[in-house]
DNA sequence: CTGCATCCCGGCAGATACTG
DNA sequence: CAGTATCTGCCGGGATGCAG
């Protein structure tokens, strides 16, 4: 999180910058898009292939199946192996750094569901009050 | 996470779900915006106007932040008060469900500032690979 | 089996102008 | 001051067809 300090401010309330340097950023971007959080619970179970992530991942389409676990790739969460038989296999598994950021992700799924009820029941009285 | 275990399956592996349902959907959609984080983390500090979030959280748009604020409310992650002065005077503040999320999501903020050299190298070298 | 290439559509979000 | 309204461009992501 990149903040700044201002002076001579009396509040000293924190400047929040939304930058592709900033840490946070980076993390959140990436867990917070439709499919990376599932793909990683999923990986967590041990190493799996293509076509068994997509059936167990209910709902993802290949085209984005295929980007979600390139971007996972990328960040250094998931490692891709091939295995050249006929036909080919593939196989997907966490790296040390994917299984290192799942740690903190459950502490957000454990809330998650515990607070599941009172975030619906707010949503429900939102909408009630227009 | 809603799951399921397929019975008669050796692997025993979860089925991962991607439903309106599922409470760490609920918020990893929420918080994985944009957005989000960065309001949370600048409401923490304390109560603030809408302009004065808007001068705070870098680049920000009114639109964005309007929206993000009315669905932060909307989840009950944060109170909207308005103060029938001339002009008027709205404030937003974290409501206790608000600043109880802050919580898991500061685990999040600190590994991602820990490991935010890992995720650049990694970055670097996939692309370098192609 | 594991993808990539292409087409295509709906919705997100920026810019701008207006209002209680 | 704190928004709403509208217009618009862009791109995320589904569907489909093809390839190593």
């Amino acid at each position: 999180m990149k903040t700044k300090v201002q002076s001579g401010d009396k509040s000293e309330k924190r400047v929040f910058h939304n930058t592709d340097d900033c840490p946070i950023r980076n993390v959140v971007t990436q867990i917070g898009d439709k499919w990376s959080v599932l793909l990683l619970f999923a990986l967590v179970e041990g190493p799996d292939r293509f076509n068994a992530l997509k059936a167990r991942v209910v709902g993802i389409s290949q085209r984005m199946l295929t980007q979600t676990l390139r971007d996972l790739e990328r960040e250094g969460y998931v490692n891709r192996t091939v295995y050249p038989e006929v036909p080919v296999k593939v196989e997907y598994e966490l790296t040390a750094l994917g299984r290192n950021l799942v740690q903190p992700l459950y502490q957000l799924v454990s809330w998650a569901e515990t607070h599941h009820d009172e975030i619906k029941q707010s949503r429900i009285e939102y909408d009630n009050r227009g």
